[in-house]
DNA sequence: GTGCTGCAATGATCCATATCAATCCCCTAG
DNA sequence: CTAGGGGATTGATATGGATCATTGCAGCAC
């Protein structure tokens, strides 16, 4: 497969730090891929040793016990990075969410490449430790919260990240279309999808938000949101 | 204060890639404190840039509600890393659990160095990201597994982590010291003391462990514990 | 239109864990 | 020895969320 233009161009975007030569290097080295929703890019326990970069579309990690109970631990959107580099194997499965185009390294490739360019490490290093902090944040949520608290977590978190990617990024968004259904908001927030619906309809029924469609969620009351999510 | 020998000769484990008069420069900028078990050295929103190395002993880092409700988000050991260079703040308290000794460095020294220094950079990179998959395998807990599993699930963590630093480490030991108290044991696993309490006494009249004290755990039945904390 | 299919909402009930309330058991001070 | 205190255990009860079952509804094929 050949080195995909659009890998290249938006490499810039994190490897701002190099220069344009050894972007387009690292464009070269990578392989383009379409993946539909629902599709799984990598799978717990397999043993490829991939690392990608994602295009555009949004993306899950999860991890699940043997007898079906999931956990969504992570969501991934354009530009972020996936999977582990420096030989160790991936702890979990990575679906795609929405329609996804990704840019995939060969694991060893990619630790070659870096171990070369401080620069990205640097900045590797520095999303790495924000990835961190907020999954930290999220055990708070998961280990210490009421199913309200959570979904209204949720939902303002939510507003912050889906902002259109083509419009101006400034600040939350009061309407926005989740990439999710009612089973991955469940298996995000440690609960079942029915206790999501309930407290879902709660929060229509009390004026805090409208949901005009299945995934269309409108916030109508922030701040009301904001006194259930309660202080951090 | 004067640079601290222990702290020069401790951090040759962590930075293992330099040369040693550079190591004996990092071990000159840091600053070397005691803390007392109970003692926190950093409050959450408190706005000191600093960053540490753990000497000795144990930390744990949480959060918490403004009602009270607190979650521990991670537990730190000898030669761990404290705090978050690059100009971000803390997002947690760091709490001594036992008697410890940290070497502390002030952020923009510490990023200074570590800038110049891509060894270290690397180090660093590679223990976040194990953090960061430890963290995200501590959701699946979280979110997804009753209190039994949590608790065996602790109890064979434990085993491995908290080897006699003075002995050789071959491996998880079936006898051990708990460095917490049944508080803070449900504060790590999102439940309350009493029912830490309750199945842990339930693991006892099981037969899988012993409590011949209140924080020594003496495991007698490993296959019985991994059989309750189930697949991965 | 009719019927199917898959998700979401609603309802009824159950149960694991929280909550509230006593003890109990070291451990230390005197 | 006794007394006091902080953590831990144990007990009784409440409840939030899970579970099981049904119904609703939008999208699509025919």
């Amino acid at each position: 497969m050949d080195h995909c233009s659009t890998c290249v161009v938006r490499n810039r975007a994190i490897c701002s730090a190099l220069e344009m030569d050894e972007i387009s290097l690292l464009g070269k080295m990578g392989r383009h891929h379409k993946l539909v929703a629902g599709q799984t890019l990598i799978w717990e326990g397999e043993d490829s040793l991939l690392v990608a970069n994602v295009i555009d579309g949004i993306l899950k990690l999860s991890t699940s016990l043997s007898d079906g109970r999931e956990q969504i631990v992570g969501v991934v959107y354009p530009s972020d990075f996936i999977g582990r580099p420096f030989g160790t194997r991936t702890q979990h499965n990575v679906t795609a969410l929405t329609d996804a185009h990704v840019c995939t390294f060969s694991s060893s490739d990619f630790d070659r490449f870096a171990q070369s360019h401080p620069e990205l490490e640097h900045k590797l290093l520095e999303r790495t430790l924000a990835e961190l902090d907020r999954t930290r944040r999220w055990l708070l949520l998961l280990g210490r919260m009421t199913a309200s608290e959570k979904l209204a977590h949720f939902l303002l978190d939510m507003s912050q990240r889906l902002v259109r990617p083509d419009c101006a990024n400034d600040g939350p968004v009061d309407g926005f279309d989740l990439p999710f259904g009612r089973q991955q908001i469940a298996d995000i927030l440690g609960l079942t999808i029915e206790t999501v619906s309930r407290r879902l309809n709660d929060f229509k029924v009390q004026g805090l938000i409208a949901v005009p469609s299945r995934r269309r969620i409108e916030i109508l009351d922030r701040d009301g949101l904001e006194g259930i999510a309660e202080a951090a």
